[in-house]
DNA sequence: ATGGCCTCGGTTCGAGGA
């Protein structure tokens, strides 16, 4: 079984090499995050004609996730229970017996901001809800862009990055507690080559120079950690003309 | 270098992203 997750930054711009990464990948779940679409704008006979099943909760220019799988997507939830919030950053389904968790973290723009305090608040109410999830399924992934580089070799330049939002304490803390639940990060499962990261600046030739960090993550729950078999980063999409700034981020779990 | 780039809404610029 292959999970995925990828930041797409408007699903509409980037269908086409979605579709074509679907394609190449056959992935059992991926979740994307940033659609910036309404629901009733989402291409959901686009996926249907190539074989998808899709659940998808979204907005306007902001935001906006969803699951793609070719198998039934299960018990849809939509958002976090008991955290209100206009913004729609999480779904989740179950997917072939998975409890698949789509997250879109905020962005958090600068420590001691406004929206930094919204994400630390997110990120807690993320966590106290997942540590009953995960209780109630022995088989639970959470993917996605938590914009968060949990620590130094996830970063192109920690000093460049020491202390600022993504990088900051508070956030690698809130992390690690992710981690508490017995949450396991699929990627440090396996050796994995240096500096290699998930989201490089469209400016300043970011990826051209690999200036980038790894803030995009799956997950894992004890069982399937047990049976996961490899994990990586495909850079191969962040090539393309017109790329998003992220990279999808999979994992695969044996049977 | 007080920036650089991309997307969106909706107009020719500002907000937000990371």
């Amino acid at each position: 079984m292959k999970l995925a997750a990828w930041n797409v930054n408007s699903l509409k711009v980037r269908l086409d090499q979605v579709l074509e990464w679907l394609a190449q990948q056959r992935p059992d779940a991926l979740c994307l995050q940033e659609t910036k679409l309404e629901d009733a704008n989402f291409p959901v006979e686009a996926f249907r004609e190539a074989g998808w099943q899709v659940a998808y909760t979204g907005q306007k220019t902001y935001n906006g996730v969803a699951i793609v799988s070719p198998h039934a997507i299960d018990d849809v939830q939509m958002g976090i229970p008991g955290f209100a919030d206009e913004q729609k950053r999480l779904i989740a389904g179950t997917v072939k017996g998975v409890r698949v968790v789509c997250a879109y973290t905020p962005n958090g723009q600068a420590v001691g901001s406004d929206k930094y305090a919204y994400k630390l608040a997110w990120l807690q109410a993320l966590h106290d809800w997942l540590k009953g999830e995960v209780g109630a399924h022995a088989q639970l992934a959470l993917l996605g862009d938590y914009n968060i580089a949990p620590d130094d070799r996830d970063v192109h330049d920690p000093a460049l990055w020491a202390g600022q939002v993504l990088c900051s304490e508070p956030e690698r803390t809130a992390f690690r507690r992710f981690l508490d639940l017995g949450l396991v990060d699929s990627y440090r499962l396996f050796e994995q080559p240096p500096a290699t990261f998930s989201w490089w600046d469209y400016r300043q030739g970011g990826f051209r120079r690999n200036l980038g960090l790894r803030i995009d993550h799956v997950l894992l729950s004890p069982p399937l950690a047990s049976r996961c078999t490899a994990a990586g980063i495909d850079t191969g999409p962040r090539k393309h003309e017109r790329p998003s700034d992220h990279a999808p981020v999979w994992a695969d779990v044996s049977a």
